[in-house]
RNA sequence: CGGGGCGUGGCGCAGCUUGGUAGCGCGUAUCGUUCGGGACGAUAAGGUCGUGGGUUCAAAUCCCGCCGCCCCGACCA
C-alpha cells in the first residue's frame, strides 16, 4: 500500500480529548476517528488491525469446534419479551419501532437468537454439543463511553454460544473457551489474569473474566501476592479480622454532635472504626428499602448487597424521605427501632459485639449495639468489598487490588434462556429437556486498544507482529532524485504484495524527519529504509520497531524477508 | 442522572474579563530552494466563532434556552 494513497492523516498533536495512550495514538496515527460519543470510525488501518485480531480469534475459536455464523442486529422486542429481559433491562436497550409500528430493539448480545434458534433447529441430543459464533455489531447506550475504544455504545464482538444438554456438556464447553481465550489473549500479546465475576443479569452459575491489568481499568480486581486467588472486587471474599471476645454490655444513647461520617464518630469517641456500625441506604426498583450494615471500617459492596436480596434491576442510593419514612435519621441511622425495611447485616457485624451505631436521632449515638439483641437482620451476608492487604481467602497472604480492563468474559448461562424460550429436546432416556446455554464474549475494539495500551512507547505504537495491520512500513527517501531508489522501493512493495504480505511503502514527497515520525507513529513491526545512502551502502536499512538497532541488509535479503521466503534477521 | 470543563478554518490554541465585525502555530495548494529525524522563502485558499433567542447603534465577547463533546461520580450483559 502507497502511504500517498492511503485513506488517513497522522496528527502533530494530540487530540485534545483523548487521555488515555490508546486513544491518542489510534486517533493520531490515522486508525480511528470519532463520530459521536461511544461511536468510532475504523479507518483503513484500524480496520486491518482490526481483522488481523478477528483472524486469531475465528483461528482458536474454530479450533474448538465453533462455527461462525451471523446474527442479525434490529430482533423483534417480542423475542427480549420472551426472554424477560425487554422488561428487565433499562435505557441500555434501544427500543424503537420500524414503519409498521413493530416495536424492535437492538441487539445489545445474542442469546435470545441463539435460544431461539435452538428450539428453531435442535429436537435431539444427537445433534449436542454445538459451538456457534459470530463476529457482529452490539449497540449498547451507556450512559457514559470513556476511554476512546475502550468504552463505546457500538462495537462489534465476538460472542459464541454453547448449547449443551448437560452440566457436563457444559463444563466442557466451558473449559474449552477458558483455554482458546488463554491461547487468543497469549497470541494478541495481552497478559490477561482470570478473574472470577459477577454472573449479573445473566443469571446463570459461573463466569470469568479475563482482564488486563490498567491504570485506567474501570474494573477493580482483587489479586492474591502469591497468585492463588484473582477475583473481581464485585464478589471477591477475603478473610475477615476476629473481632474482639467480649461480654454482652448494655445498651446506652450518647450525645455526638456533628458526627454524620463515621470517622466524624469514631474521633468524637475516641474509638476505632471498626467498633462502629455503619448503615447504607438503597433503594430497589420495586421500591423497597435497603438498609446495609457493614462495619465502620469496611465499605458495602453493592453487587453482593444486590445479590443478597436479590433485587432484580438493582438498587440505587436512597433518598432521605425515603430513609426517614423508615424511622432512620441520616447521618445517624441503625435498624435499631427502623421499620418498613430489609435490613442486611454483613457477617463480620454480626460477630461483632458492642459496637456504636446511629440512634435515629440527630446528633446521637447508640453504644454497645449488638446483633440479635437490638435488632434482627432480615439477611445475614457477606456484603462488604475487600480491602487491600486483607487476608486472601485461599491462603491468607496479602490481597492487593488492581485497575483492570475487561477484554473477553465466559459466562455459564444455564437453562433461563431455553426455558423463557420454550427449547426442548429429547435426550437420551426420552425425556424432554432444556438445553444448557454457555455465552462467551471478546470486543474487538477494546481489544486493539488493549493492544495499544500494552505496545507502545513515547514515539507510538509499536504493534506485535501478530496483529500488525502492515508487516513492514518501507521509508523511501530521495526517490523522486534517484531512479534507483524509487525501483528498489517498488521492488520490495511488490515482491511483498505478490507474496500475499503487503506493506506500507512511504513514497509521499515528504522530508525524512516526516516520515521516520510517522513510521514510529504508525508502528509496524519493522521499518525498512531506502535511500541513495542505503543503497551506496549495500542495499536497505532495516530496524525493528520494538527497539532493535538498525543494520543495512542487501535488497536480495531485504525482498527475502519482506516475502517470508527468508527467516527474520536475528 | 449529579458535579466539573470545553465548543473559534482540517488539528492544537489565543481573543471573551473591559462589546466595535476574527488571529496565531501546524497542516493544505502553487512556485522556488532544500533533502537521513517533524526544512526554508514567497504567494494563496479556507471560519454560519456549536445552535436558537434576547440586550445593544453594534455580540465570538453580555444574558437565557437548547445541542454536542470530554473528565469525575452514579451506571455497566
Amino acid at each position: 500500500m502507497r502511504l500517498s494513497r492511503l485513506f488517513f492523516t497522522s496528527l502533530r498533536d494530540d487530540p485534545s480529548d483523548a487521555e488515555m495512550p490508546s486513544h491518542r495514538l489510534l486517533v493520531r496515527a490515522g486508525y480511528v476517528r470519532q463520530l459521536g460519543s461511544g461511536i468510532y470510525s475504523l479507518l483503513p488501518l484500524g480496520f486491518r488491525a482490526t481483522r488481523r485480531v478477528e483472524q486469531v480469534i475465528r483461528e482458536e475459536i474454530d479450533g474448538i469446534g465453533g462455527q461462525e455464523m451471523e446474527m442479525p442486529v434490529v430482533h423483534p422486542a417480542e423475542l427480549w419479551r420472551e426472554s424477560g429481559r425487554y422488561q428487565k433491562i433499562g435505557p441500555e436497550l434501544v427500543r424503537f419501532h420500524d414503519r409498521g409500528g413493530r416495536d424492535m430493539v437492538l441487539a445489545m448480545t445474542h442469546e435470545e437468537v441463539v435460544a431461539d434458534l435452538t428450539r428453531d433447529l435442535i429436537r435431539s441430543y444427537r445433534q449436542l454439543p454445538v459451538i456457534v459464533y459470530h463476529f457482529q455489531t452490539k449497540f449498547r447506550d451507556e450512559p457514559r463511553a470513556r476511554g476512546g475504544l475502550i468504552r463505546v455504545r457500538e462495537f462489534v464482538m465476538k460472542d459464541s454460544y454453547s448449547i449443551d444438554v448437560d452440566e457436563a456438556g457444559l463444563d466442557r464447553s466451558y473449559r474449552l473457551h477458558y483455554e482458546a481465550y488463554e491461547r487468543i489473549f497469549r497470541r494478541l500479546g495481552l497478559e490477561t489474569v482470570a478473574v472470577g465475576a459477577d454472573v449479573g443479569i445473566m443469571g446463570g452459575s459461573l463466569a470469568h473474566e479475563f482482564m488486563v491489568l490498567n491504570e485506567y481499568g474501570e474494573d477493580t480486581l482483587v489479586l492474591c501476592e502469591t497468585g492463588d486467588y484473582a477475583a473481581n472486587q464485585q464478589i471477591a471474599q477475603v478473610r475477615k479480622p476476629e473481632p474482639p471476645a467480649e461480654a454482652v454490655l448494655p445498651i446506652e444513647e450518647v450525645a455526638t454532635p456533628g458526627t454524620d461520617t463515621i470517622a466524624a464518630l469514631a474521633g468524637f469517641l475516641g474509638v476505632g472504626t471498626d467498633r462502629t456500625a455503619k448503615a447504607a441506604f438503597f433503594t430497589t426498583a420495586n421500591g423497597r428499602l435497603v438498609t446495609a450494615i457493614v462495619r465502620g471500617d469496611f465499605e458495602v459492596n453493592e453487587t453482593k448487597l444486590v445479590n443478597a436480596v436479590k433485587a432484580v434491576g438493582g438498587i440505587r442510593p436512597a433518598h432521605r424521605e425515603e430513609i426517614k419514612a423508615a424511622g432512620m435519621e441520616p447521618g445517624y441511622g441503625s435498624p435499631v427501632g427502623a421499620r418498613d425495611t430489609v435490613v442486611v447485616v454483613d457477617d463480620l457485624v454480626a460477630r461483632s459485639p458492642n459496637l456504636v451505631a446511629g440512634a435515629n436521632r440527630a446528633g446521637f449515638h447508640l453504644r454497645n449495639v449488638n446483633v440479635g439483641r437490638d435488632f434482627q437482620p432480615d439477611v445475614l451476608a457477606d456484603i462488604t468489598n475487600a480491602r487491600a492487604g486483607d487476608p486472601c481467602p485461599r491462603c491468607g497472604a496479602a490481597v492487593e487490588l488492581r485497575n483492570g480492563i475487561e477484554v473477553g468474559n465466559i459466562f455459564k448461562l444455564g437453562r433461563d434462556f431455553t426455558t423463557a424460550l420454550g427449547a426442548t429436546l429429547l435426550a437420551e432416556d426420552g425425556s424432554r429437556v432444556h438445553p444448557i446455554m454457555g455465552s462467551y464474549g471478546i470486543g474487538l475494539g477494546r481489544n486493539l486498544a488493549c493492544i495499544v495500551e500494552a505496545h507502545h512507547d513515547e514515539k507510538g505504537i509499536v504493534w506485535p507482529a501478530e496483529v500488525a495491520p502492515y508487516a513492514a512500513h518501507l521509508v523511501e527517501l530521495g526517490g523522486d532524485r534517484d531512479p534507483s531508489v524509487r525501483e528498489t522501493a517498488e521492488r520490495l512493495h511488490d515482491a511483498a504484495a505478490e507474496a500475499g504480505r503487503e506493506i506500507l511503502w512511504d513514497d509521499r514527497p515528504e522530508s525524512p524527519g516526516v516520515k521516520f515520525t510517522d513510521a514510529e507513529l504508525l508502528g509496524m513491526p519493522w521499518i525498512l529504509t531506502v535511500s541513495p545512502r542505503s543503497l551506496k551502502a549495500g542495499g536497505v536499512e532495516v530496524r525493528e520497531r520494538a527497539g532493535g538497532e538498525s543494520r543495512i541488509v542487501p535488497v536480495e535479503e531485504a525482498e527475502g524477508l519482506l516475502t517470508g521466503r527468508q527467516a527474520v534477521p536475528a
